[in-house]
DNA sequence: ACGGGGGCCTGGCGGC
DNA sequence: TGCCGCCAGGCCCCCG
């Protein structure tokens, strides 16, 4: 569930606690992530110099070295700080030891993703594929118009698609839709100018102010010291299906758009 | 090339 | 009370 907005809430949090620091050792206790870890994280990664976190989309890259720390947390992945010889429990996989401290990565479902890759780690496969990072300039109403000429899918799932636009899972998308008064079905590729503008701005509105409140709360979200975020208690729409709109009154509709579900005011949202 | 759907995995919840 | 099925999320892969 971590998107954007979490992401870069723990990367902000982890900058201070880590850089120009190293890890004392790596251990493993289960490899079967969305990829296997590789047993190259224990060998290479203790002792290099922490010389910078930076994220892209939802990818946290951690340079140490001439070499980079790639972590993915899924939808239920969660790095935490506790302390050095607090017991494990279930689905805790992997301990980055530092100090008197562990930072510690839990994750029931497993989609999560840690790898050690050579280089900077922009060239990795994964990274590499990924579409523009929707808080960089370039990201525009413009940019979002010719982009989705002759996409014939519903503008939600295109937000939703990392190698078109990062960052935006299902829950921003509903929230940005309603916030720029976009049904979720529209047809991408027959947004106006003027509504992909709108769209644009929202998005980034969206998550810049998510970001400002320390992520989201929603399911299993928690800062990197343990404490939830606030979004979702300001959420307009995301989880609200029959409950009234927060502008108009109207009842908020849910659909499945994609397999996902989606969640809109029929009022407000045209 | 594009769009939709299933699979991965587990915990939590609603229904019987 | 217990069990069973469904759902959630991000991403990859396969199919038409």
């Amino acid at each position: 569930m971590p998107e954007l907005p979490e992401v870069e809430s723990l990367r902000l949090s982890l900058e201070p606690r880590l850089e120009g620091r190293s890890f004392d050792r790596i251990i493993v206790r289960e490899r079967r992530l969305r990829q296997s870890v590789p047993v190259s994280l224990e060998t290479e990664l203790p002792g290099r110099r922490i010389d910078a976190i930076a994220r892209r989309g939802k990818y946290l890259l951690i340079h140490a070295g001439a070499d980079t720390l790639l972590i993915h947390l899924g939808m239920s992945g969660s790095l935490r700080w506790q302390a050095l010889g607090s017991a494990p429990r279930r689905h805790d996989h992997v301990d980055f030891v530092l100090g008197g401290e562990v930072l510690r990565y839990h994750d029931p479902r497993r989609f999560g993703l840690i790898a050690w890759c050579p280089g900077t780690g922009t060239d990795h496969p994964l990274i590499a594929s990924l579409g523009p990072e929707p808080l960089e300039p370039g990201f525009d109403g413009a940019w979002l118009h010719r982009m989705s000429r002759g996409r014939r899918l519903a503008i939600k799932a295109l937000l939703m698609d990392s190698h078109w636009l990062v960052g935006v899972g299902n829950i921003y998308a509903s929230e940005s839709l309603f916030r720029a008064r976009i049904r979720p079905t529209t047809v991408a590729g027959r947004l106006s100018l003027a509504r992909c503008a709108r769209l644009a701005e929202a998005v980034r509105d969206v998550l810049a102010e998510a970001i400002a409140a320390g992520g989201s709360t929603l399911r299993d979200y928690v800062g990197s010291d343990g404490t939830p975020g606030h979004f979702q208690k300001g959420a307009s729409v995301y989880g609200r299906a029959g409950e009234p709109c927060r502008v108009c009154g109207t009842a908020i509709r849910q659909i499945r758009l994609a397999g996902r579900a989606s969640y809109w005011c029929p009022h407000c949202q045209r």
